[in-house]
DNA sequence: CAAATAGTGTCTCTGAGACAGTATTGG
DNA sequence: CCAATACTGTCTCAGAGACACTATTTG
């Protein structure tokens, strides 16, 4: 406990601490076209510029950090008001700002198909990766790739005890729709019957004087392929107290060949 | 993005970061004669001097968050080896910290019932609090009051999903100790024949190679006020699969009465 | 028409919970 | 003896999964 207290701030006595930045990184999710996607921005400058990161920066010292990733949010890619935003992680590894000690909070936030925001469009700074490929191939800043990884494990398990699979999903949605929610961050088929069972019955354990989902009477659009167009439901209230589907614990038997 | 860059490091340009002093913070549980316990400091020293608080500590540059929160909980309580340690939670908002932007990132440390370390002698700076105690009555520092509930809500969450009861119980143990562990943080009554079953026979859904307990063919004394010795098992390797037990869905019916 | 998707009805069987009853200790 | 704790055996029933069948769309 040696060093002499230089410029610390009035009434602390000995032993100055280290100085760190803070900084929050946000992984947003969204299912498009059936699939699990994240939104990534491509670095404008030093370190690591032209690679894709997670949107995030600085937080400043008069906001909380759920209100820095908000921020962040907005400033970096424009999303507004996310279904879900919430803190996930910390990581502060030395080095892994080659710049300065930074240790950064992690949110997962996740939103509904965004109807301006594209994938695809290759020009713009930000755009929507598969999840498998931002996985598996993509090379992703500082330790993003650690943190898109905790950000995923996350949101499964959260499948399975809080309202976050409706988060994936607008205002009125096809059970279908929710029932790929599942299906991908599980990596699990679901037996579309008993989906809609678990979601449209309540049970004696699943008391509630609410229901998970209540039909709207509208239909969407069949699928350009054909196919009975779909009733459009409507999340209900029952989510807080219990949520409807717990994640298979039998992983899918493959039938051994002779 | 006004600001002129002051004393900032080489090589990067604009808009200075703001700074932060970064700590750990360790919520440390065991059970202590069948009670859920959390191992508290007094602060020696302002702000909040006298007042009872977590342990923990600045981070420094060179270290990991886990290894910061390593040697906190060595040199702050004694504690060597917890059997689980793990982050679970930053917390920046301002003014947490009356000195300076001060970000905590917290963590949940178990032991089993430590040997030396007693609960009641109040001469020490460190002792046990039964954590309904510490939730309800204890005024602690900073904001460590919500730092602890989140804490124990994760625990309880992870009784679910991980081995995290085993960390509570000593390399052998009887079932009723482990049982216990499972009532206290679920706030639930479990029915020590159907207990006993899940964790002593392997189902078809649970199935793995090794298995959640194995006796060691000795047996604990009884307790003072008599009853059967029972028998010590040790933790076995099915808990890394598939957890044994399951929160209750159902919240225990309190009977009408007319 | 076929293909594709939405939706209904029904059977089975695991495993969680309730609970009666036995075993072994201290007092 | 009784109280207390450990342990065994058995019944029931909710609910998850499998799956056959019907309904409604596109092409």
């Amino acid at each position: 406990m040696s060093g002499s207290g230089g410029s610390v701030p009035k009434g602390y006595d000995s032993s100055a601490y280290p100085s760190f930045a803070v900084t929050v990184d946000i992984v947003i999710l969204t299912m498009w076209e059936g699939r699990l996607h994240v939104l990534l921005v491509r670095r404008g400058r030093d370190p690591y510029a032209g690679t894709w990161a997670l949107p995030g920066g600085f937080k400043r010292p008069d906001e909380t950090l759920d209100d820095a990733a908000r921020r962040e949010l907005r400033e970096e890619t424009g999303v507004i008001a996310p279904k879900h935003l919430a803190q996930f992680g910390a990581y502060g590894d030395p080095g892994r700002d080659p710049r300065t000690n930074v240790v950064t909070v992690a949110y997962l936030a996740v939103m509904p198909d965004p109807g301006g925001l594209r994938a695809g469009t290759d020009a713009a700074a930000v755009r929507l990766w598969p999840v498998a490929d931002a996985v598996e191939n993509l090379p992703l800043a500082f330790d993003h790739h650690r943190i898109l990884s905790d950000a995923i494990d996350r949101a499964a398990e959260q499948l399975e005890q809080t309202d976050l699979a409706t988060a994936f999903v607008g205002e009125t949605f096809a059970l279908s729709e929710l029932q790929s929610v599942y299906e991908e961050l599980w990596q699990a088929e679901i037996d579309p019957a008993n989906f809609r069972r678990s979601l449209t019955t309540l049970t004696p354990t699943t008391a509630s004087p609410d229901s998970y989902v209540t039909p709207t009477g509208k239909r969407a659009k069949a699928s350009p392929r054909g196919g009975r167009p779909p009733e459009l439901f409507r999340a209900g209230g029952a989510w807080s107290t219990q949520p409807p589907v717990r994640r298979p614990r039998r992983p899918k038997e493959r039938p051994d060949e002779a």
